[in-house]
DNA sequence: CTTCAAGGTGAACACCGTTCGCCTTTGATG
DNA sequence: CATCAAAGGCGAACGGTGTTCACCTTGAAG
């Protein structure tokens, strides 16, 4: 009687997710979530087959969450560069606001073009605002350097001690830089890459 | 007899530094590790307080490397802009070649200006580096973009599966772009700083 | 020679992911 | 209705982890 609610995979999921997000990743075991479950860690193993899958699955449906940020405040704009900006933006605001979520999906798998999951979606947004910068709507070179960027900046900032100073004001510039950087390929006569490391 | 070279720090330091150079972190653990130094698990622990503080030294001294080598790198070109370019090839350079050591340092903690370890050192280099550039010698704000773009394009590309098209392309691009806008802090009137996510 | 601290040792502990046999519940079938 | 097979929760265990602790050896100092 009060039957709770059997235990299904999205169920499993909803609660790993809100465990990772409000306790950490170290509270994210199996029998602490079969706790929060009413259920014994083994009852888990019914519905996925062993703890990479289930975060696996809360990984797919943050990048989801992500891909839905970000779409959202790009459409808020109208010119490309506003777009990617705002975006970027988005990105660094996701990945402040769920710090676990976030660590869990460490490299958000951009060039995963083989993967069909919504890695690849999110992947195909990015392209696409970069590509309408540069002209070039096929331009993975650019989108992996602007992806690089959000990551990198965002690790930096979990990482710990960003002093309260100029320190997040490092954001805009590099953003303001990259896609100044990538505007200009329009006029420039096809794209020239400079050789580093060769001079 | 052939007293085996009595358990130090510094050997236990560097057995763990090989074992996970070479077999990666899985195979860095307390049993494994003292198995190589013909020892005890147990007997690690008269030397360092627990695993992190192990984990701690191999970090400080990875740190040391990666400095000698941005150093060196920067030290063989003249422009600002070609030093900031090398060393920013050498810093992509020494992640690729050590892959484990480099995800132990997630975030080689840029902005460890309070901590005076040997972080503290690689910091104020880059600092150095890309203040040449832009013509402020103390600008925070721009290290921790530059830093941000090499953590982060060191990551994805060690994250996987980059492809071999364009992808690798995509780090002269953006080191480009940013050494780019660094410089034309020079001439600009007081770094405008575009106020991201704000129009 | 005695003493004493440094340091290696083995056995345990707690916690982890995971497996496996058991047993109840449930819905379909004859 | 009776039966039966599948689904799924359960408890106990296994192997692997980091870590602790009482013990014992050993080499040097007094």
């Amino acid at each position: 009687m009060v039957f709770p609610a059997k235990l299904t995979p999205e169920g499993i999921m909803h609660r790993a997710l809100e465990l990772l997000e409000t306790q950490g990743p170290d509270a994210l075991n199996m029998r602490t979530l079969a706790e929060g479950l009413s259920v014994r860690a083994s009852s888990l193993y019914r519905h996925y087959a062993d703890r990479a899958a289930l975060l696996s699955a809360v990984e797919e449906r943050t990048i989801l969450d992500l891909h839905a940020v970000m779409a959202q405040a790009g459409e808020r704009h109208t010119t490309p560069a506003a777009r990617l900006r705002a975006a970027g933006d988005a990105y660094l605001a996701y990945a402040l606001a769920h710090p676990h979520l976030y660590a869990l999906l460490l490299a958000p798998r951009p060039p995963a073009v083989a993967t069909p999951g919504p890695g690849k979606d999110l992947w195909k947004l990015v392209l696409r605002l970069v590509g309408a910068v540069s002209g070039d709507p096929d331009d993975t070179a650019r989108t992996v350097a602007f992806w690089a960027y959000l990551h990198g900046f965002s690790l930096l900032q979990l990482s710990g001690q960003l002093g309260l100073s100029g320190d997040q004001g490092g954001f805009p510039v590099g953003l303001e830089a990259l896609i100044d950087g990538f505007g200009k390929a329009k006029k420039g006569a096809g794209t020239s890459v400079p050789a580093s490391a060769s001079i």
